[in-house]
DNA sequence: AGTGTGAATACTGTATACAGTTTTATGATT
DNA sequence: AATCATAAAACTGTATACAGTATTCACACT
């Protein structure tokens, strides 16, 4: 009979398209690709030391995930949203994230808390450093977040929608000014789910994600025109 | 200069995959293709008749709107889920619903009345048929309502979510008790988009989706058993 | 110099080919 | 007859090849 479902402890018998989803969406995600950036699929399968099949299996999903979009016969660009995109993408993000939020609470474990709480003072003791880390930081922070809600479900459309807008670089950390310091938001939020606030679930992730969506030239000057060479300083590997 | 933007209006220069997206999506909604299924590339190569590559990017896709599985070296299958799946993604429906009903009211124009009007009728003169189109009204009901709420982040995310639950013939179309079928509670949601109900969209939609799951014998026998030739009478074109 | 036209190039979408793994079938052993 | 081992077949993941379209470049024309 043999093993009817893979074993949960069994080696993931990866492929290359997902190393290479997570190694585009990061450098997405990080700026190294900006939004309106075109991506080729021969040049970064030459990068990665593969062929184009992957490459591109891995580019869907991510459009398939809003990070990319394809323009039929023309190739794939990283994703460019308006600040009227940014708003709504946001907006519901606050409904989910309360939700998640929501549930936290009934899930709650000494060892979830104590990864929280580590995250949370790392973060409230981040005074150097690149806005990217400061970034990566609040994206991990989140994404516990979403975890420990307990539904897949709901982590999985966060995953899905989130990660938008920090492509965007929608959130700033460069002012360091203590009360607006998106960073130091992140207390209150685990205050809630340990049960030690009088804010609701709500109010609390209305406070910290309500904010403006104003565009600065964030994008790629190449967005969607004909195509030329692009800058090839974006590059890795 | 040309257009740097592709009309809206140029001929949608579409490709193989998507139209495989969409037949293999329909057919999975519609439950020719069940939970558990194996789907493999080569037979739905030749049945369509094309090569594996867009195959493999359609199954990829749905993949991603978590209507089918992988298991890496072993193939795609329809996804099973479990009662607790349901369960999660109901509430997670329910949160979503209320929110886009929440914005439709904004976004209503005569022609979006009208045709949510001809819907609900259609449904409610539904008396002979097959439960197959019950669903289908059911969906495309609940898709004009995601629609007219504005928010497209919100529609494509409803649209991630809703199909993996008729895909397990979650809702039932059967009892035709006139307080009990689903079909009739739809005018109630419409009331609240015209702003003639009492009720509040989040009241509506948790009186219209608060169903228990408990899943009948509704896989393939076969899921993820070893691979035997299966049934063919599910096959399509 | 700037603009328009056509050839050359580059790229995507799809088909075919190949390698390694998984599954199935076959046959030996008890 | 049932179980285990081995060989054959089938399938996925990836690479390469090809066709058609989009873009770029070069050159003539004004």
């Amino acid at each position: 009979m043999s093993d009817l479902i893979t074993p949960a402890s069994a080696p993931p018998p990866s492929t290359l398209k997902v190393h290479l989803v997570a190694a585009l969406r990061d450098a997405i995600i990080a700026r190294r690709y900006k939004p309106g950036d075109r991506l080729n699929e021969s040049q970064l399968a030459r990068q990665y030391g593969v062929s184009r099949i992957p490459v591109r299996e891995a580019l869907q999903q991510l459009q398939e995930q809003g990070l990319v979009m394809n323009h039929p016969r023309r190739g794939m660009f990283v994703n460019i949203l308006s600040d009227d995109d940014c708003q709504k993408i946001n907006s519901l993000r606050i409904v989910l994230e309360a939700e998640a939020l929501k549930l936290c609470h009934a899930h709650l474990t000494a060892e979830a808390e104590k990864k929280l709480l580590a995250l949370v003072e790392q973060m409230e003791n981040w005074h150097t450093g690149s806005e990217i880390d400061a970034a990566a930081l609040d994206l991990e922070f989140h994404r516990a977040l979403w975890n420990l809600s307990g539904n897949s479900y709901l982590e999985k459309t966060l995953n899905a929608l989130v990660p938008m807008l920090f492509a965007h670089q929608a959130l700033e950390y460069t002012s360091h000014n203590e009360k607006l310091w998106p960073l130091n938001h992140h207390r209150k939020l685990l205050d809630v789910v340990l049960g030690k606030s009088n804010q609701t679930p709500e109010e609390a992730m209305v406070s910290h994600l309500r904010v403006r969506y104003t565009n600065p030239e964030r994008y790629s000057s190449l967005a969607y025109a004909p195509l030329k060479k692009q800058s090839t300083d974006s590059q890795e590997h």
